[in-house]
DNA sequence: TCTGGGGTCCTAGGACCC
DNA sequence: TCTGGGGTCCTAGGACCC
């Protein structure tokens, strides 16, 4: 059997175990630049508010409901997210961390007729006591149906105790008659569009079609998607593997029309991808650099456009790249147009101690050095203290930020204080 | 006025090889 | 008039996930 374990509106989660005052209330948090609607408590979810919902349009219900609204805070949401997956590793060893706020567990290794449903409850009491994180259980002998088992976990959490065990096979008939072939793990607009078309509603419907249909509209994943299922395993835990793409991208909080404004992103941007790259300890052979002006003013004039810069060796050198992506992005900015988002993206990855070099250039070998000295100063005294020349060359970048929370976990200043009298 | 960010996998088709 | 067969690699674009 598979287990998922998944937070129950985790971000929301989060604001609130430093902050009880905001149980039971109505509570969204904001994208970056306080634009979009990212994350929302039941209460926000019951007013009808939707995932992706623009801030701005839901301005005056926000007022009027007194939903409590917050800028993403994401030092916090990372530090609640790693504290619950390490109390999962010690129920299930066998764990793939899917996302900031889920993981599967496999149970391959556990007795035949072990209680998960006792274990469940108690992995999911547990996880609530130490970290103040809700979590929903489910159990299923795959994958996919671990996610049906899941979401039935949490949409009944009082019949379910938050963990439900998809067992036998009329549990699973009456789950997948009873999940909408939109809701399914895998399907998402796109398909679910052209299989209603064809009749097919929900999941069960979706298991009864033939395979020839499925694998020319969906191909394989489509008919892997399906046998996983019917109960046939053929998604497996997944281990966990350097990036393949790093990419650091923003939306700014008004446009810039000069070229000297977005040197300064990219840069920056450059600088935030490559100490991830270090990380990892990889290199990479490309930077890909886009523009994008904004897209919801049709009034002005549109313009997209994204180039990749190959580099002459594999390097993670933020200095080496910058000068790269500088130079891509000489090349598609064109004079004139209102820019309002930009980022780089890091491609063509290598293992730092299997770089392939050339004949005619090599990288300076102090940069190693230099960027090991950078990234452990940054890590000292804050991120970004130490920089580039370019970056922030008269002006503070400033992201629209105006409900952040404290990073109450992760900075001994911000701490919660706990007042006795 | 205001509208997020970061990823993965798969496929078709072009370019190229012998 | 008529023009083979078998293969690899790369890329762009689509679809999906959180």
């Amino acid at each position: 059997m598979y287990g998922l374990v998944d937070c129950n509106n985790f971000y929301a989660s989060c604001e609130r175990v430093f902050n009880p005052a905001l149980n039971n209330k109505p509570l969204v948090v904001l994208s970056n630049n306080d634009g979009c609607v990212i994350a929302r408590s039941n209460e926000a979810k019951a007013m009808g508010i939707p995932m992706g919902a623009p801030a701005f349009e839901f301005e005056e219900l926000f007022v009027k409901h007194d939903v409590k609204v917050f800028s993403a805070n994401f030092a916090l949401y990372g530090d609640m997210s790693s504290r619950v997956m390490d109390l999962l590793k010690g129920y299930c060893p066998e764990i793939e961390i899917y996302s900031i706020d889920e993981a599967f567990l496999d149970f391959k290794s556990f007795t035949k007729n072990y209680d998960l449903k006792a274990y469940g409850e108690k992995m999911a009491y547990h996880v609530r006591k130490a970290t103040g994180i809700p979590v929903s259980v489910g159990f299923a002998p795959t994958k996919a149906l671990a996610k049906v088992a899941n979401r039935i976990a949490k949409k009944y959490p009082e019949q379910t105790k938050g963990v439900f065990v998809m067992d036998t096979l009329e549990k699973r008939i009456k789950a997948l008659k009873w999940l909408k072939i939109e809701d399914v793990w895998g399907v998402g607009r796109q398909h679910a569009k052209r299989l209603n078309a064809i009749g097919v509603v929900n999941a069960y419907d979706f298991t009864e079609l033939n395979d020839q249909w499925v694998k020319k509209n969906m191909a394989i994943v489509g008919v892997r998607l399906q046998k996983e299922l019917k109960g046939i395993e053929t998604l497996g835990l997944e281990e966990k593997a350097p990036k393949k793409n790093i990419a650091t991208t923003r939306s700014f909080d008004r446009s810039y029309t000069n070229i000297s404004d977005l040197q300064e992103r990219v840069s920056t941007f450059v600088v935030i991808s490559a100490e991830k790259l270090r990380r990892q300890n990889s290199c990479c052979n490309a930077v890909m650099v886009f523009l994008n002006t904004n897209f919801f003013r049709t009034d002005q004039p549109q313009y997209n456009k994204s180039i990749v810069v190959r580099l002459p060796y594999a390097t993670n050198s933020s200095i080496d790249i910058t000068k790269y992506a500088l130079q891509g992005l000489e090349i598609i900015f064109k004079p004139g147009y209102q820019y309002k988002k930009a980022g780089v993206m890091l491609l063509d990855f290598c293992n730092e101690n299997e770089i392939q070099h050339t004949l005619f250039e090599a990288p300076n070998p102090q940069h190693k050095i230099l960027m090991r000295t950078v990234d452990k100063l940054n890590a000292a005294i804050g991120q970004q203290k130490v920089k580039l020349a370019i970056q922030d060359k008269d002006r503070v970048w400033k992201m629209k930020q105006e409900k952040l929370s404290r990073r109450f976990t992760t900075k001994l200043n911000e701490v919660i204080e706990v007042c006795c009298e």
